[in-house]
DNA sequence: TTAGGGTTAG
């Protein structure tokens, strides 16, 4: 009875009628405890589970493989993934589904070179053949660190012990490729598989996303398949091509999607926000965001990014400032640099530098050397030369060695007729040797034809989320091409 | 008679 609550998805039922159990004097033997154990996993009770596993130790379960493969379990669901592999390091003969459960309590926490490295150590001790479980833990690992070639190996391995029909493993595979940039062998393993579900073209959705401007097409047939199919919705689908075609610029399509929906997440409403906000619509963001709030969906980091960078292109200042405030104060949130990036072009662009530079300065990430960057061009368009002189310095001292701080006071110098001054910091640039960063260029395609652009907005077209590195490569990018003419 | 592991969206 106490297993049959767990199969049937009621685990607190199961634990219940373990204390009745318990209460009436009755011994729980290792069926009861194995699947209490998993109770605890799907529940997330973390410290009932470590009260089971010393009932497991006390009672002589330690050397049941099915026991401790659900302990391990236990752990791994409950984010304790060290747990997990002192608990693996401890069975005498371990099994091949003890090991799948170690590599999945390490994929769930991203610890993804930590499950490569345990699965091929295992491989080499044990000799375990990897099944369909393995499979789709290790693909997912593959993915995650962008290993191609690796990926590939597991493909091959895949195909060597038959487990080319199997449905997880099939979408494993789709978003493996997709997570490595490999659209074709993505669309190819997709193409073959007989049996296909929802991970599946969602992973498919994400391989176009990761594609960029040119996936639309793609996208469209995918839909397509998905409404054919008919009769379920699924939010994840769902979501995913809300941001797909956000992403190729398909914003009405996009939003028409997201209003048909049945059901909309915090991911779905973000992709919405994250959407409209890159497709320039400021108001729509803002109304959206309202919108969010009023269905009772709490907004999070990903919100405000979208939120802020909505307001930055806008010009909204005043909602800039006020959605910066509100997500510290009323929701809690930590502002991190895509959110203070966000607030340096807002405020630089509307000359309120020095508003700026304290924001800097009272923040944590006041050492983002970017961040000073992104200021500092905005001093070159507000011609503030006192401001520019302050970050410019600031800038040095943080990276002493990077040419734009140099580049932009300079501009800002000439710009306001300072001509010596200008003349002064570009000999201090040379006697310090600081040679400039000539960017990289390459074929990027947009809209289905090739265009010669530059990898550095390649890697920010491509990057999942506009992190720090990207925005600041993409800054670094503009800096270049505007300094290009004016000074060096 | 009853017990263990896997894939997708911002």
């Amino acid at each position: 009875m106490i297993s049959g609550y767990v199969k049937i998805g009621k685990a607190r039922n199961s634990l219940d009628l373990y204390w009745r159990m318990v209460g009436e004097d009755v011994e729980p033997n290792g069926f009861t405890l194995s699947s209490v154990i998993k109770a605890c996993s799907v529940l997330g009770e973390l410290s009932l589970g470590r009260g089971f596993h010393g009932v497991v130790f006390r009672r002589g379960f330690d050397t049941n493989n099915v026991i401790v493969s659900s302990l391990i379990d236990m752990y791994g669901k409950n984010k304790e993934s060290s747990d997990a592999l002192r608990l693996f390091g401890e069975m005498v003969e371990p099994d091949s589904i003890c090991c799948t459960s170690v590599i999945s309590a390490c994929t769930r926490v991203d610890l993804y070179e930590e499950a490569l490295g345990f699965f091929y150590m295992t491989q080499r001790k044990y000799r375990f053949v990897p099944d369909e479980y393995t499979f789709g833990s290790i693909l997912m690992a593959c993915g995650n660190l962008g290993r191609l070639k690796q990926g590939k190996e597991v493909h091959a391995k895949v195909i060597l012990v038959g487990e080319t029909s199997n449905v997880v493993v099939g979408s494993s595979l789709v978003d493996m490729y997709g997570k490595c940039g490999s659209v074709t062998n993505a669309r190819l393993v997709f193409d073959r598989m007989t049996r296909k579900n929802a991970v599946t073209l969602s992973a498919l959705l994400n391989a176009y996303c990761q594609k960029g401007l040119a996936a639309v097409r793609q996208a469209k047939e995918v839909h397509c398949q998905y409404l054919r199919r008919g009769g379920w919705r699924d939010i994840v689908v769902e979501s995913a091509l809300v941001d797909v075609y956000s992403k190729c610029g398909c914003i009405d399509f996009a939003y028409r999607i997201f209003k048909q929906m049945v059901l909309r997440n915090l991911v779905t409403w973000n992709s919405m926000i994250c959407g409209l906000a890159q497709n320039g619509r400021g108001m729509e963001t803002l109304k959206a965001l309202n919108d969010m709030i009023e269905e009772g969906t709490v907004p999070d980091y990903i919100t405000f990014v979208g939120v802020l960078f909505a307001c930055s292109h806008a010009g909204l200042v005043d909602e800039g400032r006020k959605n910066f405030n509100s997500m510290t104060e009323e929701y809690g949130i930590k502002a991190g640099v895509e959110h203070y990036n966000c607030m340096v072009d807002l405020l630089g662009r509307a000359g309120q530098i020095e508003e700026a530079e304290s924001l800097l300065n009272k923040s944590d990430v006041s050492t983002d050397s970017s961040l000073w960057a992104a200021l500092l061009g905005a001093c070159a368009t507000s011609r503030n030369s006192t401001a520019a002189e302050r970050i410019a310095k600031k800038m040095m001292e943080l990276e002493p060695n990077n040419h734009l701080s140099y580049v932009l006071l300079a501009n800002v110098y000439r710009d306001v007729g300072r001509w010596s001054d200008a003349d002064r910091i570009r000999k201090l640039m040379q006697d310090r040797g600081v040679k400039k960063i000539i960017p990289g260029k390459s074929w990027i395609d947009i809209q289905g034809s090739l265009t010669l652009g530059c990898v550095y907005s390649f890697a920010y077209i491509n990057s999942k989320e506009p992190d720090s590195q990207a925005l600041a490569n993409i800054k670094h990018w503009i800096m270049n091409i505007y300094c290009d003419d004016d000074m060096m």
